[in-house]
DNA sequence: CCCTCGAACTGAACCGGTCCAGTGACGCTC
DNA sequence: GAGCGTCACTGGACCGGTTCAGTTCGAGGG
C-alpha cells in the first residue's frame, strides 16, 4: 500500500504532473474545473505532499528546533519550559510548523545538535534559551547563518533577534512594594549565577536597595533546587541580621524556603515574607498562598515563535520586548512583626 | 553560501557522486585510498547529509512524533510529560533520532497530527499516551499502518505495542502497606476517569480493599489539579466517615490536599496519612516530606523509545512491561491516632 | 599469452515534488 | 482571415542523495 503521489493523481486525472502540482497549490494554470477534479481526487486516494519532496527543491522544512541544554533533573522542576513550549506550538502549529525538540547535555552538544540540524535541513530556524553571560553559542550560531531568536535580554544577543522581558523592572516592583510595607532587610535567592537574567536580575536588586538606602541586601546563588533553596533560606534566616523578607527567582525554592521558616518556628507572612517568581499551581496550593512574579510563558514562547517565523520569512528582525513581570500579592508579603 | 553537496565532493575529489555516496556510508565500493580522501573534503568542506534527499529515496525520517492532547494548564502542572520526554529524548539522540512534537487540544486534532506527519513522511512512528477507555486513537492508528508504542496497559493497547507498568501492583502494596500501619478507612484521591491507567487504579484498589475486608473505601475522581484535589480532600475529611489516609494520583493534589489538612487543624500523619502518585521535589520540600509511589518516568520514556524504534527496524513487538511504582515512606504516614 | 574474476569506479535512473519553457487551441481585433 | 495574446496544459530539468547495471583495469591462473 505504497504512499499516493501526484504521479498517481496525474494519471487518474488523465493530465500531466505538473498541472496537478498547479492545482494542489492553488497556483494559476489549471481550470477551475481540473482543478476541482483534481483536488477531488487528490483527497479520495488520500494523498500528503511528501516534505522530503518539497524540502528538496529547497523550500522551508516547516519545523524550528529548540535544543534544551539542562540536566533532565532540573526539566521537571520547572513548569517554566512546558508551559514555554505549550506556548511555542500553539504558534507554530497555526502555521503547520513542527517543533523539534532534544534535550542535551551542555553547549558543545546543543551546538552539535543545531548544526546538524541546519546543515541537514531539518529546521528553518531555531529558538537560543538559557543565555550566559557572553554566551559562546550565539557568535557561532551567528556564524552558521541559521535564523535564531533568543530567549535574553538584548545585550546578550549579539546580533540574533532577542525577545525578552524587563526583569529588572520587575525587581524594582517587587522591592518597591516591600519596602513600602515597611521592610528594611531584604534577601535575594538567586539560581545559576552565569545566567545572564541572573546578573540582570542580581543588578537590579543591588541597585535598587542601594537606591532606596536599605541596609544589608544579600544574595545568595543556587541551581534553582528545592534543597539549594531550603539551604540558602536557613543560612539567610539563621544570620545575625535575619532578612524580614526574601525574594526567590523560581517557585519550588520559594516553596522549600516556606517550609524551612514553619520549621524554624518563624510565621510567614508576620516574621519573614516570600515572593516567588514565577507563578504555578504550587505556589497557590501551599499555606499561605505566595505572593509572586506573575508571568505569562506560554505568551512568551508565543511570541518567540511569531518573531522567529517572520525571520525565517525575511520579515521582521527587531527585538521584541514583552510584557514584564507583574506582582501578584497573596497571603506571604506583609508589614514585618 | 550554499550548502556543499556530495556533488561538489566529487568535483573536488575527481571522482562521481556515486563513489562519494558509497564512501559517506562506509559501503564497499571504494578503495581505502580514496575513502578517506572523500571523507577528508567532505570533512573540511563541512558536508552534512541533506535528509530530505534521503527520505526521498524510502530511507526513514529519523524522527518520531508525540502529540500531547492536554490542554496546556495541565501540562506545566506535572512534571510527568517533561520527565518523560527526557527520557524519549535520550533514547532517541543517541540513535540521531528526532522527536517531533505537538501539543494538540482533543484528541481529533491529535489523530489530524500523526496522520499529516505520517502521510508527509515526517515520522517514522509516534507514542500514544493517556489511553482512554475504548480509545478511538488506537483503531485509527493501527489502520493507518504507522508504527506506534502506546503507554499502557495492554488490555487497552489493541494491537499497538504498550509499553506499561503494573499499577495495580502498586495500588496494592499501598493499600496493604497502610492497612499493615492500623489503618481501615483509605480513601483515593484519583485523576480523570475517562482515562484508562485511572479505571485500572480504581478497580485495583477496590478489589484490594474488598479482599482485606476494610470499611468504606470512597474514590473521588478529579482532573489532577490542585483546586480540585483540595475540594476532594476538602469533602472527604468533612464526611461522617473520615478517612485516616488519603492515595492521591498525583503530586500537586497531595500537596493541596495536605494544605487543606493542615487548615483544618488536622496533624498529618498523626490524624491523616498522605500517599502520593509520582515523586518530585515537590514532594520532599513540604512539611512533613509525603510518602509516594516512586516511577523512574525518564526510564519509562526511554523504553518506550527503545521499543518504538525497534518496532521501526522490523524487529521487537512483543510488549514491555516496566517496574512498577515503588513505594517510597517518608514523614506523611504513620499509624492513625 | 589469453582468459577470468573481482575490485574500483562511472553513468544514469530514481525518489516526489516544483517550476520554467514550450505548445496548441481559442478568441479577439483590425 | 491573418496576426496576436491569453489560457490551459505538457514535457522535462532539477533538487541531493541512493542504488544498480555496466565498464575498466590489474592480478592471477592455466
Amino acid at each position: 500500500m505504497r504512499r499516493p503521489t501526484i504521479a498517481d493523481i496525474a494519471r487518474q486525472a488523465g493530465v500531466s504532473k505538473g498541472a496537478v502540482s498547479y492545482a494542489l497549490n492553488g497556483q494559476p494554470g489549471v481550470s477551475e474545473a481540473t482543478r476541482a477534479r483534481i483536488l477531488a481526487i487528490a483527497n479520495e486516494i488520500g494523498w500528503r505532499p511528501n516534505i522530503a519532496a518539497r524540502a528538496l527543491n529547497g523550500a522551508r522544512a516547516h519545523a524550528v528546533g529548540l535544543a534544551l541544554c539542562r540536566p533532565a533533573r532540573f526539566l521537571g522542576v520547572e513548569p517554566f519550559f512546558m508551559e514555554l513550549i505549550s506556548g511555542i506550538e500553539a504558534e507554530l502549529s497555526a502555521r503547520s510548523y513542527a517543533l523539534l525538540l532534544q534535550v542535551v547535555g551542555g553547549h558543545e552538544a546543543e551546538m552539535g545538535v543545531y548544526r546538524r540540524w541546519w546543515g541537514e535541513g531539518r529546521v528553518d530556524g531555531a529558538i537560543l534559551v538559557d543565555l550566559h553571560l557572553d554566551d559562546p553559542r550565539v557568535p557561532q550560531v551567528e556564524e552558521m547563518g541559521m535564523p535564531v531568536v533568543v530567549l535574553g535580554h538584548p545585550s546578550a544577543a549579539g546580533s540574533l533577534v532577542p525577545v525578552w522581558a524587563d526583569d529588572s523592572a520587575a525587581v524594582r516592583e517587587t522591592v518597591e512594594y516591600l519596602v513600602a510595607l515597611g521592610h528594611r532587610r531584604i534577601a535575594r535567592v538567586a539560581g545559576l549565577p552565569r545566567l545572564s537574567h541572573t546578573a540582570i536580575r542580581d543588578r537590579a536588586f543591588g541597585d535598587v536597595c542601594a537606591g532606596l538606602g536599605l541596609d544589608t541586601c544579600p544574595i545568595v546563588h543556587t541551581d534553582y533546587t528545592g534543597e539549594e533553596g531550603a539551604r540558602a533560606t536557613r543560612r539567610l534566616l539563621s544570620s545575625s541580621e535575619r532578612p524580614t523578607a526574601i525574594v526567590f527567582d523560581n517557585d519550588i525554592m520559594a516553596v522549600a524556603g516556606l517550609s524551612v521558616a514553619q520549621e524554624m518556628r518563624l510565621d510567614v507572612p508576620a516574621d519573614l515574607s516570600i515572593v516567588a517568581w514565577d507563578d504555578s499551581p504550587l505556589c497557590q496550593v501551599v499555606r499561605p498562598p505566595l505572593t509572586v512574579l506573575t508571568r505569562d510563558i506560554p505568551a512568551y514562547g508565543a511570541h518567540a515563535a511569531q518573531r522567529l517565523l517572520a525571520l525565517i520569512d525575511g520579515a521582521e528582525t527587531r527585538p521584541l520586548e514583552d510584557q514584564a513581570p507583574r506582582l501578584t500579592t497573596r497571603g506571604s508579603t506583609a508589614p514585618p512583626a
